[in-house]
This record gives structure tokens, sequence and C-alpha cells, in this order.
DNA sequence: CGCTCTATTCTT
DNA sequence: AGAATAGAGCGA
């Protein structure tokens, strides 16, 4: 960038800054030494302190002049790009989200204003040791293979085999050179040209629309509909060969960080290298080396999850949004934005293609499809010879199970007659835990969490009850802690261990594996055991949710999912669309290779219409009915909400408060929408504060967010009370 | 008055 | 957010 134009401040201008303090409004200061552009990432002083900013624009002026101080300095990394900008802003007017907050998620990598770190790399010298041993002739071999590349100390070591200090000594002779280099290199170039995969009809002519959309440069956004192992992902693997073709940027991102390392190793496979990841598990050096080489380049793809969003990239052509469905792209606390709308928002501004792809689209984006928003690619055929599973319903009122079991017999013998014949079986069951109740069997009073209302969950595993909602645990107590009698506390239903061990009493020479997120102390451990199951280590395979995303068992031949109802009931509009996504899902695992697949489910009420669409495999004609209900009730998809959470350690002051602003709901009224409440939010009290919460509904196309915020500004929470705004809540009613 | 603890204000 | 400052309560 030249230091002139109208987008550049000469020395002295006065320029308004964004900082990441939570302050409403601009901050003016006159332009550093040597100028800046609009968008530098600079430093500036407030009161006593130096904090971060950015130069959002020039100045207003209307800020006492004698009292305006001078920009620090500007940092060593690209401008915030005018895209960028915009994006945080239209992103913030839409979620109701102070811009200093927007500001913190676009800087969330850490020391951007150090100088830029030095690493030691080693390279090949010219001087000949003055003895040749074994270990010194193994470095310089590893070093002559790899003439082109050079090693930090810890990988060349590990490469040839020897301790760090033979590497220093061959370097004190001049054998090995050292070096320093900066530590933020830009990444390994993937090839777009490199082995795809030989595509079904289906897929390249999927694959051939999105990069017919791509080449056409603009902004759209694309429902990519496939059933599992319908090959999704080589797809849009085709799509992000276009964008690195053309020179642009892609982002993917993933609604699990477990899938994070498996995905970067088939991404190598198809481009020849790795890409750079961005989640919580990333270290911060890595994070702050892709953050700058984003911003210049150096950096094509980026894998991750929905935070990769706030990211400085140059020139972003597309982004992928895998399992679009998942309900981890909400964001539930902080900023609390859904990472699909905000991707399309992105993309609609940077003048990029949007992927949303997913095997159970929400019914946001069916109807999406539908109104001719999206456009829709389905994959009909499963890839190979595979075919979906054949679905059928155990009616639970016609079996009989002894107390405290649930696998019924008709699952039983199912199970039994794969695993004789070498197959393997997967129990579903959507709860982590040994019981989720603890019930005193004399006084009926059930164990809480002593910080929320909700009940602790015992995990025999842990010897502990554990609360879901704020993770507390505690020992299981002898008495009960109501009325003090012994011995008469019970389990109470089923959690994935309890179902374990019925798996083990009912099948004992089957090798049964238990996959729970909270039975693994590391990815790594968790990633090792499913590819244990994969290579047929294990007959029974007993899961929590966890299974039901993207892995693949190929032996995997039976899916039993023991709740089907559950998730059914409940008041959450959306359960019924996230019961039939998760069946569909678990379902999907059944016969992903060559052998055909059964799923059964176990229910009491075969004859509701989510069971049924699930068993009918009729999709289209679940969401019409679906989407029928809540056009009905005037709910999103065919209606606006917004919740307001208010939260406070006194019970009465949070009460009162939401009382009174329920009351005061002219502004809302004005647009024709509507207030709920005060009722205690879904979870009622966490970590000891209490929680109310406000629903505000209103019809398609009313301007919402520009009412709830009059609303909400005309009365200042007291003290301790804190309010936060939930544009488009996951749940409701 | 002088001290501590807490609520409010200010930051360009 | 974090620091500075103003205010409240209290022992003397």
């Amino acid at each position: 960038m030249s230091p002139s134009g109208p987008d550049f401040f000469a020395e002295g201008d006065l320029v308004g800054v964004l900082t990441t303090q939570p302050l409403d409004r601009l901050l003016d200061y006159r332009a550093p030494e040597g100028g800046c552009h609009v968008g530098a990432f600079v430093e500036v002083p407030l009161g006593p302190r130096k904090v971060p900013g950015v130069v959002w624009g020039p100045g207003r002026g209307d800020f006492d002049i004698s009292k305006v101080r001078q920009v620090l300095r500007v940092l060593d990394v690209a401008p915030m790009r005018a895209e960028l900008q915009e994006f945080l802003r239209r992103a913030a007017d839409y979620t109701l989200t102070p811009m200093p907050a927007m500001l913190r998620l676009a800087t969330r990598a850490p020391g951007l204003s150090n100088p830029p770190s030095m690493q030691k790399i080693y390279r090949s010298g010219p001087a000949a040791p003055d003895r040749m041993t074994d270990a010194r002739r193994r470095v310089l071999a590893v070093l002559s293979e790899y003439g082109a590349l050079s090693f930090t100390l810890g990988e060349l070591a590990e490469q040839a085999g020897v301790t760090t200090s033979v590497i220093k000594g061959l370097v004190k002779q001049g054998a090995v050179l050292e070096e320093d280099c900066p530590r933020d290199l830009p990444f390994p170039q993937l090839d777009p040209a490199l082995g795809g995969k030989d595509l079904t009809d289906d897929q390249s002519s999927a694959a051939a629309t999105l990069c017919a959309a791509l080449r056409g440069g603009g902004y759209g956004t694309t429902l990519l509909r496939g059933v599992t192992g319908s090959g999704k992902t080589e797809v849009y693997l085709e799509a992000v060969a276009e964008t690195l073709r053309q020179g642009r940027q892609a982002l993917v991102l993933l609604p699990e960080i477990a899938l994070t390392s498996e995905f970067l190793t088939r991404i190598e496979a198809r481009f020849g290298a790795r890409p750079a990841e961005w989640h919580s598990g990333v270290t911060m050096t890595e994070r702050r080396r892709t953050w700058k080489m984003l911003g210049e380049g150096g950096c094509q793809v980026v894998v991750g999850a929905r935070s990769a969003l706030f990211l400085p990239f140059r020139d972003l052509g597309l982004i992928v949004v895998d399992e679009e469905h998942d309900t981890s792209y909400k964001q539930e606390d902080g900023v609390l934005y859904n990472a699909r709308d905000m991707a399309v928002l992105r993309a609609s501004i940077c003048g990029a293609q949007v992927v949303l792809a997913s095997a159970t689209p929400s019914l946001e984006s069916w109807a999406n499809a539908e109104a001719g928003k999206y456009t829709r690619l389905d994959l009909t055929a499963r890839f190979g010879a595979a075919v979906m599973p054949q679905m059928r319903a155990i009616d639970m009122r016609s079996e009989t199970l002894p107390a405290s079991r649930w696998i019924s017999p008709s699952l039983q013998a199912a199970v039994t007659a794969r695993v004789e014949v070498g197959e393997q079986a997967l129990l579903f069951i959507n709860r982590r835990g040994y019981a989720p109740v603890t019930l005193c069997r004399a006084c009926g009073h059930q164990i809480g969490c002593d910080h929320c209302d909700a009940r602790m969950v015992e995990h025999r595993f842990q010897q502990r009850l554990v609360c879901h909602q704020c993770g507390e645990t505690k020992a299981v107590p002898k008495a009960c802690p109501s009325c003090g009698v012994e011995d008469k506390l019970a389990a109470v239903g089923p959690g994935v261990e309890r179902l374990t061990e019925e798996a083990q009493a009912l099948f004992p020479q089957a090798r049964i594996a238990t996959l729970s997120s909270d039975l693994f102390g590391s990815a790594r451990a968790l990633k090792e055991q499913i590819r244990a199951i994969a290579e047929g280590d294990t007959d029974i395979v007993i899961g929590t949710q966890l299974v039901a995303k993207g892995h693949n068992f190929p032996r995997l031949t039976l899916v039993g999912v023991i709740d089907a109802d559950l998730g059914l009931q409940g008041s959450d509009l959306r359960a019924a669309e996230r019961t039939f996504q998760l069946m569909r899902q678990v379902a999907g695992r059944a016969g992903r290779t060559e052998k055909p697949g059964t799923a059964l489910l176990q229910t009491f009420q075969p004859e509701h219409p989510v069971i049924r669409a699930i068993l009918s495999g009729d999709e289209e004609g679940f969401w019409r009915a679906e989407a029928e209900e809540r056009r009905h009730a005037g709910v999103p998809p065919y209606g606006r909400m917004a919740g307001i959470i208010l939260s406070s350690t006194d019970a009465r002051e949070v009460f009162d408060f939401a009382t009174e602003l329920a009351r005061r709901d002219a502004p809302l009224r004005a647009v024709g929408a509507q207030v709920f409440g005060p009722a205690p939010a879904p979870i009622a009290r966490i970590r000891g504060r209490h929680r109310v919460r406000l629903l505000v509904k209103a019809a398609r196309g009313v301007a919402l967010q520009g009412a709830v915020a009059q609303w909400v500004a005309q009365l200042k929470p007291p003290g301790q009370l804190r309010l936060s705004i939930d544009i488009d809540p996951q749940s409701f009613l």
C-alpha cells in the first residue's frame, strides 16, 4: 500500500480508533509518526495503559482537541481489509454485539504486537568435522538427503536419531550451519492438480456446478445434500481445488475439533500439503503464524472451528460449512452468533461462495433452498456399493424387559446374530455417564447440583456425581442428603456406562468398546480407540453422540438405537428436527461399505411422525410437515425470535427487572413484536447465578434488532445484573 | 479525621 | 476492561 491516497492518514491527522476495550464509540487520536492507513493495527494510549486497536476511519473531531493523544505505533501486520471491517460491523448489527467484542473475535491471535519471533534452523555447512562418528554421519546424511529443507534442532535430532548435543558439536566445527529465521513462515503450497479421487457421475456434476459458480466470482450459497457415505467431502474438495486455481483462499469449518486431524490428513492426500488449522487446541505460535500468513497470502486453506470466520483472509473465495445442521455452530456464550449464518454474511460481503454440506440439513437451510435463496445439490447414490441401511422400529410396548434393562430381546437377538458372523454392532444412547438420576428410595429426593438447577449424573467410571451444566463433581453419598436414610440411594435410568454393563452381561463373549467423550483423557486416546474399532478389534461398540459424527467403521452392519424417543419429548420446537438428524446420522453408520446394514430403533411411540419419517426415509415429507408446523406457529424460519437472558446472583432482582422490562414493551409493539415472559431460562441457575429469560417474537421481515435494541436501552441493569441478547436463539418456548 | 471497602466514573 | 476516584460506613 502506498503512503498516500484516500485511505492514508498523514502524521498528526485525526483518526478514529476502535479498541478492544468496551467503550461504545470510536476514540480520536492523532496519526502516528510516518502516518498510517485505514485498517492499521495500532497501539494507543488509554489512561495510564497501552491498548491495541484498529484505525477505523477519520476522526470525528468532536473531542477536546488539546486532550487528543497520538497513536503510539503501527503494528507490523497487514491492515484490516475493508471487507473484514464491514463484516464485523454488519455482524455486530445483526447480533446486537458491541463493536469491541467483535474486534476481540477478530484479534484472537496472541502477541501480534511482539516483534516477529525468531527460531534457529540448521542446514548443511561447508566444513568437514574433525572426527567422523556414527551419530555425526547420520546427521549429515539426513541434511544431504533433504538438501533444500532446513530443520529445527528437535526435528533434526529426531530424524537422525541422535541427541541435540551431537548437532551442537557439528555446529561448533562448521559442518552444520545454525541460522536465525522468522518463525512465522508461509505455509507449504497446496497443489490443486494433485490426485483427486475418481468421482461418480453424481459427484462430478455437483462438483462442476460448484466450480462454475466459483468461476463466476461472486457470492452464492449452495446446499450440498448427500446421505452418509455419498462423498460430499470429495465434492467440496473439488471446490477447494478450484478456489486454489483462482489464487483465492478457502475456509473449511468443521463442527468438532476431534474431526480436524483426520480431515487434515485427507487434505494432505488430495493437495500434497497440510493446510492451517484453527481451533482452541492450536498452539499460540501456530495461531499467530496462521493469522499473519492469511493477511500476507502465505496461507491458502484454513480448516477450523467457527471462530476461524473472523480471520483476516486476504482474498477469501470459498467457505465450506461441513455438517451445517450441527448445533455446535451456534456459539452459546460470550458473543452469540451462528457460524452458519455468519459464513453466509461474510461471503456475501467479500464475494465468496458458501457450501453448506450435510446429510441432514437444518430446516433453515432447507427452507432457504426451497425459497430459491440457496442452490441445492443432491447426491443420491452412496459411494461404491454401499446402500442406506434398512430401518425398523422395535415397539417397546410389546417387548418384555426386566427392571433396569434397556436392551430388548429383539435387539439382543439381532446383535447376537451379527456378532456370530464376525460383524460389528453399534448400540447408541445419547446420554453420558452411568445413570442420569440418583434417587432416594426412602424419600424420593433426587440429588441435584448445588449451583445449578440440574440433576447430577452418576459417572461410575470416575466414581463421582457430575453436573453436566457446570462440571461440578461430588462423591456419591452414602446417606440421602435430604432425609439422612442410608443405603437407599438408587441409580435410575440408563447412561452409556450402564448400558456397557448390561451388554457385558448379555454378550459375555463379545469384545465391547465404549465411546463417550468423558471416558478419554485426550483426543489422542479417543482417536486410537476409533482406529482400533475401524480395524475390527471390537464386536460391539457402545457410544453417545460422538459416534454419530463422521467416523467410518467398515465392518459395522447393525445399529441399535436404545431410546429413539429421547428428544421427542421436551418443549423445544427443534427437538423433532434434532432427533431426525441424529437418528439418520446414526443409522448411516451401518453398512458404509459393501455389506448392507440394518438399523433398529427402540421406541414407545412408533406412530410418532418423526419416527415414521425416519423409518420410511421420507426426508422431504418430514421437512414439509415440520415446515408447515413452524409456519403455523410463526416461529423460525417463518418468524423471527430473540431471547433476552438476564442473570444475577439475586433471584428477586432478576425477576423484578425482567418484569419491568417486559412491561415497557412499547418499542416492540411499535413493530408488531410481542414479548413473552419472564420465565426461568432453560437452565434456571448456572454457577450460582439465577437466570430469567424473555422471548421476543415477531413476523418475518420485521427489523427485530433495532426494536430490541431500543427496548432494552430503556432500562439500565443495576449492579450485578447481566443482560445478554440472543438473536435467533437455538431453543425457544 | 483517617482508614477500608465498594460503587461510579473516565479513558480520546 | 482496568484504573482512578468518589462515597459510605465506622472506629476513634
